[in-house]
RNA sequence: CGCGGGGUGGAGCAGUUCGGUAGCUCGUCGGGCUCAUAACCCGAAGGUCGUUAGUUCAAAUCUAGCCCCCGCAA
């Protein structure tokens, strides 16, 4: 079996790790390198750096579409085409390709959670289960035939990187699987419930600025669901302050996004339907904190409202 | 050269503008008070002030370079 892998963040690497020691990949395709961070240094993908650990060959399209980059990609012949949150759309062209077509792990419980960010939705909207899914890929966002599927709990205290840790290994193994099972015939397609179907849009800044009218639970499914990033904020004065880890609390409230208290904890601030102690937080230009810890160098005065 | 904040006893901060005895809150250790305590009181230990060089009688503080951490933006 000669595979052709696509994939780009730390999502992918276990998956191209396993492909690469059980298969020939041929090549690895995954996104141009980008100025990133600080400076403006220019970063590799996850992909690209374990691609080239592997000493396999790295392709980098700006656009996959292109005409050029089709007629290249056919001269490898490949029977498999593994895609592992790539970021590019792949053309009907490729779709037709490979003998044993495009697979994708995605990673929810499909038809729930198609699109971009279904990890964090998962785990801010407070589902009690989540996992991985392979499928064929086809023209519509995440809607192919599904292949195999592989489910874990969430448990109270995941966030959304330890899920991450969890699929990206699960979803691994699973695409192995899923691949050997393509091999011997024995996988079935299982088309996707429309009416079950879910989205999960794009994650960005702007979903991590907490709304403290909302329950509790809800906010605390936040601030789990984008922990380790972006994570939850709230706006402390004029600045924005992140919410590493914060407690459902028994407590009289005042008013919405009211700090009402001040203890070792942490400080205690008025949320929809009770009150809600956060514990460690990280002010800009600073590291991440506990509560306690911020709360000896700076004050916060009772009655302050977050926002 | 994208913008910006910061590196001071174990933790979080002040002190740097206008160089000259290392400060605050907490932790730790010892003692006391108390039925008791995360409370209170007394005492102690612990810092080459990121690093290198320079200016100076004198540098945490001024100058230059370097290392590291972090927020924004991408």
């Amino acid at each position: 079996m000669k595979i052709i892998f696509m994939g780009t963040p730390d999502f992918a690497v276990p998956s191209l790790e396993i492909l690469s020691q059980n298969y020939d990949v041929l090549a690895v395709i995954t996104q141009p390198d980008k100025p990133k961070g600080r400076g403006k240094k220019v970063a590799f993908s996850p992909i690209k750096e374990k691609a080239l650990q592997l000493g396999i060959e790295v392709l980098q399209p700006a656009r996959v579409r292109e005409t050029e980059f089709i007629e290249k990609l056919k001269t490898y012949h490949a029977d498999c085409i593994a895609v592992t949150a790539f970021g590019q759309i792949l053309p009907e062209e490729i779709l037709n390709m490979p003998k044993y077509g495009c697979i994708n792990v995605h990673g929810s419980l499909l038809p729930k959670y198609r699109g971009a960010a279904p990890l964090q939705w998962s785990v801010i909207n407070g589902e009690k289960q989540t996992g991985v899914t392979t499928m064929y890929m086809a023209k519509g966002m995440d809607t192919g035939d599904m292949l195999l599927k592989q489910s874990i709990d969430i448990l109270p205290n995941d966030t959304y990187g330890r899920i991450h840790n969890k699929l990206s290994v699960i979803g691994a193994e699973l695409l192995l699987k899923t691949i050997e099972g393509l091999q011997k015939g024995t996988l079935q397609r299982i088309p996707q419930n429309e009416q079950e179907a879910s989205y999960a849009p794009m994650i960005t800044k702007q979903t991590g600025h907490i709304d403290w009218s909302k329950k509790c639970d809800e906010i605390i499914c936040l601030i789990h669901g984008l922990d380790p990033t972006p994570t939850a904020y709230t706006m402390y004065h004029d600045d924005m302050i992140k919410i590493w880890q914060a407690e459902k609390i028994e407590q009289s409230s005042g008013k919405i996004g009211e700090v009402t208290a001040v203890n070792k904890k942490g400080f205690v601030v008025t949320a929809g339907d009770g009150s809600i102690v956060i514990t460690e937080v990280q002010a800009k230009g600073k590291k991440r904190m506990s509560a306690d810890a911020y709360l000896r160098g700076h004050s916060i005065e009772i009655g302050t409202i977050l926002a």
